[in-house]
DNA sequence: CGAGCACTTGAAAGATTTCAAGTCCAGTGG
DNA sequence: CCACTGGACTTGAAATCTTTCAAGTGCTCG
């Protein structure tokens, strides 16, 4: 129960998108109150956090490594609603049950809050209350944007919005490369395509000199151009 | 200000889907706390409620009529977020801004309801700020749920979801008929699908005895078939 | 009655998927 | 140390689904 966990600035209401890891800041974070009752626990890759559908009896706040969240429908068919980093929080917005199963993309450090501790302390904390509201509220939008790019984005657009995404998300390594953590297989899980069509854009975007794409992950080259096929929404 | 508004009975946490349209029973909803603040407005149809990205200073229940939540890009594609329908809540769900923007699809009733209020009474009500939290996070169920629909499903099985939502929500006329309130451009935007995708997959599933269809809208003559086609997620 | 709009339907085009091979490593075992 | 195997990733070609383009139909409204 140590507390020299890595902490992350949250902008008030952002489950997760934290380009800006700071050390703490003098102001609390309403969370803060968890943190006494929070395990810390390790998942191996491919290991199943909690099930969909499964009673929400724990959330969560990934401390390294990178976790998925998955719905799967009877035949197989898979759609990964989000990935989530070091620093990001998941299980907070759920209702009595998870809407997604989740799993470790990569080993994963994780931390963990029993809900029944959350809600109760909800029930005594105002701001905790309400800085949960705005997790949720965060996650929405997010989900939001993502309702868009199925709905009407071509592959090759989702594929740009992506890799954006990504650099945004992920540090960066040596020359701005990108260690993306998940398969090709996830990315095409969670943009609503094939393997192959994700193979094919990021190829097709190599060969226009737009990204570089090596085994240990993907350079972004020509960030103008990616943006510009990204074609995000207007807000 | 008369109280004699139409009031729906939600489930714990729902921010629509109210098929079970009840006299108010004898435990109250956090809810009522606003409606001395609600103001009632009547929207024409196609009119914007609010815009997308507009600082959000209000929220609204449905009254009656028809709503769309909307997204557009630049280049004019559109996404529906979700068609809320008289009962539904909305607008309560946003941080500072609104994520979509809201059209009536009908003239529409509103009851409205300022932001500014919903905050200030949850700050003081426990109760309030757990349903304004509980609404949030079944907007995210619902939202989720769409996902799966726009990343993995077939425009057949869009559809037959789309028929079996709307027969859950929507009143039924004389002969189990459904007057869907929206046009066929709209459903498409909400399902990622063009129009004459929808009409064309509308007329094979009359073809196969499986729905109705004619002006006044849709009737659901083999609901197993249709249930089978949407192939729900295991949860 | 005529115009306009929502809706339908057909045919061709196009985007993405499916099916089928490969390639390239990383890890294993000889 | 090196060949071998399996898994992830690529790539090509054909198939398929959905879209695009083009007419129509039928209602409603003026």
């Amino acid at each position: 129960m140590q507390s020299s966990i890595q902490v992350v600035e949250q902008r008030p209401g952002s489950t997760r998108r934290s380009p800006d890891v700071v050390a703490r800041s003098p102001q609390r974070d309403a969370l803060d109150l968890l943190e006494q009752f929070g395990s810390t626990v390790t998942i191996q890759r491919d290991r199943q956090i909690h099930g969909q559908g499964e009673p929400a009896d724990a959330c969560y706040r990934v401390l390294s490594g990178c976790v998925r969240e998955v719905k799967l429908m009877e035949d197989g068919r898979r759609q990964i609603g989000e990935f989530l980093l070091p620093g990001d929080l998941f299980g907070f917005d759920a209702l009595e049950t998870h809407d997604f199963a989740a799993e470790a993309v990569t080993e994963a450090v994780l931390r963990r809050y029993p809900r029944r501790m959350v809600e109760a302390l909800a029930e005594s904390h105002l701001a905790l209350a309400r800085r949960l509201r705005d997790l949720t509220a965060a996650s929405l939008r997010t989900t939001h944007v993502l309702l868009l790019l199925l709905g009407r984005k071509t592959a090759c657009e989702r594929i740009a919005s992506f890799l954006l995404e990504m650099a945004e998300r992920l540090p960066q390594g040596h020359g701005g490369m990108l260690g993306l953590p998940m398969s090709r297989t996830d990315m095409a899980d969670h943009l609503g395509l094939t393997i192959e069509t994700v193979c094919r854009v990021l190829a097709h975007l190599r060969r226009e000199d737009i990204i570089l794409v090596d085994r240990a992950g993907v350079r972004i080259r020509d960030r103008i151009a990616l943006e510009q096929i990204a074609c995000e929404p207007r807000h």
